[in-house]
This record gives C-alpha cells, structure tokens and sequence, in this order.
DNA sequence: AGAGTCAGCTGCTCTAACCAACTGAGCTAG
DNA sequence: CTAGCTCAGTTGGTTAGAGCAGCTGACTCT
C-alpha cells in the first residue's frame, strides 16, 4: 500500500486530483490545511509531497497567496540534464561534449525534414534574427538570446509544441552549462553569422542535404571550440 | 539572498556539495541530523530539500540506511512526461498523440544518420529480437519488452549513452501513458514485424531513404491506431 | 560455529507554535 | 469622491521536540 512511503503516496493523491478534476495550469490547489484534512496526514507530510511535486513542475508554490497548478514545462528537465551534466563534468567525463552531440544528433536529424517547408513568416523572422546577429557580431560578439531565438524559430515550422519545448530545454541546458564551467574561447561572431545564414538559405532552397551539411558545420565549429577549451576551476 | 526560500536555497548547498566533493552515483550523503548542523536549519527544511532533490533524481534516500547520491538517470524526466501527457488528454488535448510525434520526428531523424553504420554486433542483436518478435507474434501478440528493446539497440549504433537514454525515456512515457489511458485496436503482430524487419533490412542495406520511409510507417501505423483509438474512463 | 536477538543508527511522521508574504476590505487624507 | 495607506486575515515558511519504523551489525545464547 505505502510502500514507497506516505509522502509519495499523497504525491500521487495530489496528481490524481488534478487529472480526476480536470485542472488547467494555473488553477488553484486546495491549501495545505484542506490538504491536511483531505488526507489525513500532517501538514508536514503534505509540504514534503508539495516540494517534491514543485520540483516537477507540476504544482506552483506562491508565498502567503496559494497553490496552484504548474505550467508543466520542461523546467525542471532544464535542471537536471544541467546538474547531471555539471557532476558528470567534474568527475572528469566529457559530459558536456555528450549534450552537444545530443543536440547536433537531434537537430542534423530533424533539419532535412524541414527544408522547403517552413512558412514564410518564420523564414521572415529568422532573415530579421540573422541580421541581428550581424549587427551584434560588429559590434564585437553574438548575444546568445539571439542565438536562442534562432534554433527556436527554425523549429517552429516542425509545429510540435512538445518537440519544441524538448529543443529549447537542450539549448537551455547545453548554455547553462557552458557559461557556468567553461573558458571557451570566444566564438568568431562573423563565422557563427556566416553559418547561420547558410542555415536558413538551405532551409529555404528546399535543399535537405545541404541543409544537414550547414547544420553539421556549425556544430563542428561548437565542438572544435568546446574541445580546445580550458576549463574553468 | 534566499529569493526563493529557505529549502530552495538548501537544494543548492546540497547539490554544491555533490559536486564540490566530486561524488558519484552512489555515494553516501550525510545523515539528516548532520545537514541540520551543517546548514544551521531545522530538520524539516533539510527534509523538504532532500525531497525535492529526490523527485529529481539528483538523490536517493532509503529508509533506516541513509541517502545516496541518485543515479542521475531520466527517470524523472519520463515522470514528468507522463503526467504531463496524461494531464493534457484529460482536458481534451492531443497530448498523446504529440509525444508520439516527438519520437517519430526524432526518430525518423537520427535514422539516416544511421544507415550502413550499425555494427555488425548490434545488426545480430536486432536479428535476434525481430526473430522473437515473429515467434510472439505467433502466439497472439508482441511484447512491448521486444519492441522497447529494438528500439534501443537500434539506435544504441549512435553511440552517445545521453541520446539514448532520452529516447528510451521517450518511449517509457508513450508506452505508459498508452497502456494507462488508450483502449486502442491490438496492434496487428504481423505487420508489426513485418515493419520492423523491413527497418532493420533498410539500416543494413545503408539505404538511408529506404530506412527513413520505413521507420515513417512504421509510426504512421501506430499513428492511424492511436486515432481510431476509443479512450478509456 | 551458527542462528536469533537487540541496541543503535538511519529516515519517517506527527503535533504545536510562531514567522513571513500577500490580499483585500476599510480607513484616512487629499 | 477618490487615491493611497493601514491593518486584519489567510496562506505558505520555518522551527522545535517527540515518538515511530526500517535496517545493520555486534552480541548472545544454543
């Protein structure tokens, strides 16, 4: 019955709650105290299954006003590919070369299954992020929201939301990471334009080949980066 | 300085010192009473940390024994997945048919990448579980085992354990989101071999199109069932 | 020497009290 | 009459102490 304890008992209490009364993100929860009496168990026992369902993302916690329903997001798949990566790293493994090539895996894989068929408000949008990024390469280096954006933008065309969300949670991940232990040396801003823009001509020419080739480019130059990286610590 | 509370602002001195002391998988934790001292914080606050952490993966505590470092596996990703997934189909969205999506696009994906590169070890691994695919078959119905094992050995070629942990948690949460909620048609046995065998032949050839095609029907199969599907509850 | 027992660790749950953040109704000043 | 302030009430956050429950290993009895 409670074999994995009391606390993951109510977990699962809390979850079938929500599924059983159909409540969107957002929706409120009952308070700890109903919790308390709903269930029967102390209060301290409710909060330890809250913290632990908050770290899923699946419960939002606001001090002195509530709780509610999480958004669900991969936030908390942000946090532990980045911690796993991060001890992995530490304990000398090439962690964050692994998460790289999870990403150039995915996104080499993906981009010929997209040439010739984004729409053309993303097209429009990701013309308007390249050059952004040229501008910001003048003035001396590449912001990464920009960088962001546009890995974000070109798979929108793929209009999966999950699969989208799946991407930006490996960038996330992958920046996090990078910013936080490594001494990279800094990314030749005109190169990084260079490979972007040969990104989405690719993508725009229908041309799925040389779409992959690009794609490959640009994490080859990442990774040759990353390798002749000292590391911070 | 603790913007996000007390036990928040613990689950980061907890993981500091994972990493800080350079711990593997495995590695005792101190004792709850230790962490109280060593924090200067209630029992409570340790516990509700250690809870968290604990849903993440990040830690694993066994009752009278002590806690562990946790085996940093996607076991919580394919937690949060599923209640997501699930959450999502009972207010009425095509979540499961999203996650769905999110494997067949990856997975069509990473396929070419893989035509005429899967070692010779690994095409006799495939060999063997398409054989025990068709002697299930003949008894009535394949084992979801068999089919979650293929997969992983199919792409187990990629060579990057990350990737392949990601899609085998993909596939976990499909498959218990599905068997949980969906009163789908049984999948027919034989062309489900028949498609599997037909990938496996593809991948040896290095036909990368073929292979491609193959793997896009072979979750189009499942795609149409999963629509004609009646929902349970 | 082997099997059973028990003391001691460990984590688990409960109770009770007080602290801290936020909301909203009501008061006050303009 | 309205804009702003104040304060009471609600909700979550934290602490403290007590006792329960599961596991291990050494000790004891056969």
């Amino acid at each position: 019955m409670h074999s994995r304890g009391m606390a993951s008992d109510i977990q699962e209490r809390i979850k079938k709650l929500i599924v059983d009364r159909r409540l969107p993100s957002g929706a409120p929860l009952p308070t700890e105290t109903d919790l308390m009496e709903l269930f029967g168990v102390s209060r301290n026992s409710v909060r330890e299954a809250l913290k632990a369902l908050q770290a899923m993302g699946i419960v939002e916690i606001r001090h002195g006003f509530g709780t509610y329903v999480g958004p669900m997001s991969m936030a908390p798949m942000i946090e532990g590919l980045t911690f796993r990566t991060v001890a992995g790293h530490y304990r000398g493994e090439d962690s964050l070369l692994q998460l790289l090539e999870l990403r150039e895996a995915v996104e080499t894989g993906l981009i010929a299954r997209l040439a010739g068929r984004v729409p053309a408000a993303d097209l429009a949008e990701l013309d308007a992020l390249v050059s952004r990024m040229e501008e910001e390469a003048a003035g001396g280096a590449v912001r990464a929201d920009t960088d962001r954006a546009f890995h974000a933008a070109l798979y929108r065309g793929l209009d999966n939301l999950l699969l989208s969300e799946v991407l930006e949670a490996f960038w996330d991940a992958f920046h996090r990471v990078r910013t936080d232990l490594v001494e990279a040396p800094q990314p030749d801003p005109e190169t990084t334009c260079r490979q972007h823009r040969e990104i989405l001509e690719a993508v725009r020419s229908g041309d799925a080949t040389r779409a992959e080739e690009a794609v490959r480019d640009h994490f080859g130059n990442i990774r040759t980066r990353l390798r002749s990286a000292r590391y911070a610590r």
